[in-house]
This record gives C-alpha cells, structure tokens and sequence, in this order.
RNA sequence: GAGCCGGUAGCUCAGUCGGUAGAGCAUCGCCCUUUUAAGGCGAGGGCCCUGGGUUCGAGUCCCAGCCGGCUCACCA
C-alpha cells in the first residue's frame, strides 16, 4: 500500500471512530458568529490582563493546519480565510464528546469552536476552546507544514492546496478582487453603466488576433470566442447609453507566457462625448487612486524597482519616442528603406519585405517599450495599426490614440473611436485586403457594426485596461499564473 | 514551435565513481495539561515521470517520449 493510500486509510478509519462517539464527520450548519482577522484586528494588541478581565467570547470556523499535542491538552492553528489563531484544547474545559474529537483530530479537518480571548505563558494570542464541532474530515494529508507547497504543477493543477498551504497565495487573490471591485465602484460612481455582451462571436473583432473556434448545432453555424468587446460595446453607444463599461474575459488563441494566458479579464470602457486626452485624466485617476486605495501608497515595488504611480505620468508621441530612444532621423519614418536600414543598424529583426509602418513598428517594439518602465502614455500612433481609431485632425496618417506602459508592458489601449461609417468601411476594406494579402488577424468586414454607426455614434473615446497584468503590478507577481487561479495547463494526463 | 533547467516517500529535499533507496515534516504506537517548525522513544511508508537501450548490475549513463518552469518567437 503507498503511502498516501496508508495515510487516507487512517483517516478514513477515523470516520468510523468519529461516528462511533456520535459524531458526524461531514456536517451541517454552524453558526459563524467572529472571524480570526477581526479578532486578531480587534484584541490581539490588548495585554494579558485586560483580556483576562473582559474575557471575550468567540465562536468561529475553520481548517486545522496545525496540532500539538501534549497528554491531554493540546494547541491547534486555525485557519480562516488568510488568517490563523491558535486554539488552546484543554480535556478539563470540554465535554467527553468534544475531546473525542480532539483525539481523531487531524491535519487539514474544518471545525468549528465557542472559547474565551486569553494569552499563553508565552503570550500567544489564543482562544480558549469550550465548545468544539466537527464540521468535516480531510482524508489527504496537508503539504508540509515549514515550506508549505512549493512545486508549481501542483500548484496550479491544484490551486485549492496552493491556497490552503500558502496564505500569500490566499492573499494575492483577495486583493485581485477588492482590485475589480475598486474598479467597478470607481466607474459607477462616475455615470459608467455595466453591460454584458457577447462572448461568443460570429464575426471576431475588436483587436488583432487569433481566435478560438466553437460550433452551435442548432444553428449549425461556427462562432468565435470574443478576442474583444469593442465593436458590441460601440454599438451600444450607438443605442444611447453614453458610458458604459464591461470588465470580463477575452479568449485568444496565441501562445502562453509570463505575461499571456488564452483566456484573461479585460475592462473595456466607452465614454461619449469625450476623447483620447480625456482618458489619459482618468486612466491617471483610476490607478492612482486604487493603488492608494488599495495599497495605501502611490508609488510601488514592482520586481524590485520603484513604480511611480502618483500622477501625472509621461507622454510621449510615438513617433518621437521611437526617434529619440534611437537618435534617429525624422526622415526615417517616411522613407520605407531608410528605415530598414535604421533597423538593421539597431539589430532589430524585420523582414526585408516589410511595410513602412510595420518596420517603424517593430522599430518601437524592440527599443522602445523595455525602457517604459515608468508609467508613460504612448501617444499618436499611426492609422495602419490603428483601425478603428479616429483620425488626427492635424495629421491623417496619426490618430487620437494612447497606449499605457508600466514596467515594460502594454496596460492599456484607448483611442478616440472612429465614427465615421464611411471612413469606418475604407479601414475594414483595407483590413480585408491585408488578409487576402496572408495577414489572418486583420480585421473581418463587420457590417452589422458598420450598420449600428450609420446610424450616428457620438463622438466617443474608449480604453481597454488589461486587469490580469495590472494586478500583476500591484501584487508585485512576476507571472500572470500568480494572478489567474486557474491558468490554462495541457490537460493531466496525456 | 526552439533552447536551457527540472521530475526520487503525502510534502520539502539529499542521493558521491554505476554496486541492494535516505533525511526532516506528515502518518502509526507509547509518554507528556501553556505549545508554537513542541519534545522523547519506537514503527511503517518508494512505478526513483514513462518506454526502450548499454551493463554482471541503472535513481545515476545513452535514446525516445510525457509533464512543468524559465528564456526566445507570436501576442495583451
């Protein structure tokens, strides 16, 4: 018999003896009525003899991760949520029953306990246990208790244990969600209309890249699992709502990183009326004041170094960006041979056969973007890579577009929308060219879209904030899997 | 997809030159009514990722594969 089997077999043993006194291993309701951080939060501070004198009384629940035991008393570690305080088991201040269960006690077991706040000879802040229930048996042993679970497989295969073994982990995902809901509170607040559109698209658009592929029987059609909300979160722009925003997931059929995972959760937002120089306001409001809020400061550490958050943040023309990192010559980016040479010379792989834009693109990927460590809005981005933005009234060939960098990666994406129907049709044909041209992420002709702006959009500017890497950034995880629970694996065995 | 690194007890890890598989925690038994990586004494527990090969003999060397991490490429 292996070991994990030997040690379920004891455990499963113990259901049996736990039944035997009475006892039921899987239970039912328990009335919670304290949690272990608001009592940590509330009397942990309060010397010994204050709690002697007010002795406090708690009932709350949990899971063992800890016992020692001595004879006929013991200490046990609960933990609740991220937090953990130590019980303090004593034979004379329990009923027979509940020592019984004391004694099939094991690691990993959800109880729950009525006791009084005292402290230890040691001074350990302890709850005096007088009224134990069983509430229900673990039969697999806990990781080891010192290191805890380090192997990552396992880690993420098995994000339950993760989260049992490592209350950073725990940690981590609480903040993610307080993160979301600072978000949302902050949209609200300011008019925002929370929608849902659809996940499951029969035209992907929105963004360049490559979709998933799914089919629906009774309508024997192939749908995509959405890329981006974009074009229905417009559409609803066209509708009347003037701001609306959606925060939910976006699938795309690409490789997995660090930094990407198939599935990740974006925040799309519309605002009417405004434009691209709006957002970069709010952008800046947005994350500074929810790193305060959340983090209680403005400027962070992020993988070591110091991230100023406190606005305002740096702009920076693309176009300049790209001539002063490399001392280039402004003629550069008009001249498609010139700027094949300037790439060469600056050891950045292009193909030969390459576009102007494409070039000049690759030029900005490669030497620009890894010095943006600081937060820095990169502004005025060309019209060929930039389909569904508006045009710059000063230079056509430009739009009214930003995209944000912190620590080196791409944060968010917003532009003032292109609402011109006309114009709208002349990007699509284009896109739809570059595709019979090889190009498979270039935009499909949506015409239901470009029906909903014959209608009339307002002038609108609209921001797209990748959630996963800016919690990356506030909870200072190099991977995004640190941050996702569930982030995608190839299957358990193959 | 390519390169590098890794996979040994439930967990965290050793394993020398190729010579019968090791520790700590966890588990089981006994002792112990203020410990906190509790302690003491004793015991059990292994598909060394999988499949081939070399060898008298493989956890160890070779080949192929599986799974994971990192880097690169594509991308947010």
């Amino acid at each position: 018999m292996d070991e994990l089997n030997e040690q379920r077999q004891q455990r499963i043993k113990k259901l049996d003896l736990l039944r035997e006194a009475g006892v039921a291993p899987y239970g039912t309701r328990f009335e919670v009525k304290d949690r272990a951080g608001e009592l940590l939060r509330l009397h942990s501070e309060k010397p010994k003899e204050t709690l002697d004198q007010e002795k406090i009384s708690c009932t709350l629940a949990g899971r063992v991760v800890a016992l020692r035991r001595f004879g006929k008393a013991g200490f046990a570690v609960l933990q609740d949520g991220a937090d953990r305080l130590q019980l303090y088991l004593k034979k004379d201040l329990l009923s027979e029953q509940a020592y019984a269960v004391v004694e099939q006690l094991d690691l990993g077991d959800w109880i729950g306990v009525t006791g009084t706040l005292f402290r230890t000879k040691t001074n350990e802040f302890t709850v005096e246990v007088h009224q134990l229930t069983f509430l229900s048996k673990a039969l697999r042993p806990l990781p080891e208790k010192w290191h805890g679970l380090t192997d990552v497989e396992t880690r993420y295969r098995q994000r339950y244990v993760d989260l049992i073994a490592n209350p950073q982990v725990h940690q981590i995902f609480s903040t993610r969600s307080r993160i979301i809901a600072g978000i949302r509170a902050f949209l609200i607040e300011r008019g925002f209309l929370e929608v849902e559109t659809p996940m499951m698209h029969p035209i992907p658009g929105g963004a360049t890249a490559k979709p998933f592929v799914t089919h629906h029987n009774a309508l024997g059609v192939d749908l995509y699992l959405r890329i981006a909300p974009e074009l229905y979160l417009k559409r609803l722009i066209v509708g009347g709502f003037p701001r609306v925003f959606e925060i939910n997931r976006n699938f795309r059929n690409e490789g997995i990183s660090t930094i990407h995972n198939p599935e990740f959760t974006m925040l799309e937002f519309y605002v009417s009326y405004a434009d691209y120089q709006d957002l970069i306001a709010l952008t800046e409001e947005l994350v500074s004041s929810l790193a305060q809020q959340i983090l209680g400061k403005t400027v962070i550490t992020y993988q070591g170094r110091d991230i100023i958050l406190t606005p305002p943040w740096q702009r920076w023309s693309y176009h300049q960006a790209i001539l002063e990192v490399n001392s280039l010559e402004p003629s550069v980016l008009q001249d498609r041979e010139k700027a094949l040479a300037a790439a060469k010379r600056l050891n950045v792989p292009v193909d030969p056969k390459a576009s102007l834009f494409t070039i000049v693109n690759e030029i900005f990927e490669e030497t620009v973007e890894p010095n943006l460590q600081q937060p820095t809005f990169i502004t005025d981005y060309p019209i060929e890579i930039s389909p569904l933005a508006r045009r710059k009234d000063t230079d056509p060939t430009l739009t009214d577009r930003f995209e944000l960098y912190i620590a080196g990666r791409e944060i968010a994406n917003a532009f003032s929308e292109l609402n011109d129907p006309l114009d709208q049709r002349e990007r699509f044909e284009g896109q739809a060219a570059q595709r019979e041209a090889g190009d498979d992420e270039a935009h499909l002709v949506d015409e239901d879209f470009l029906r909903a702006l014959e209608y009339g959009m307002p002038p609108t500017a609209g921001e797209g904030i990748g959630i996963d890497r800016l919690i990356m950034l506030f909870t200072d995880q190099a991977s995004i899997r640190d941050v996702v629970l569930f982030p995608q694996l190839r299957p358990e065995k193959a």
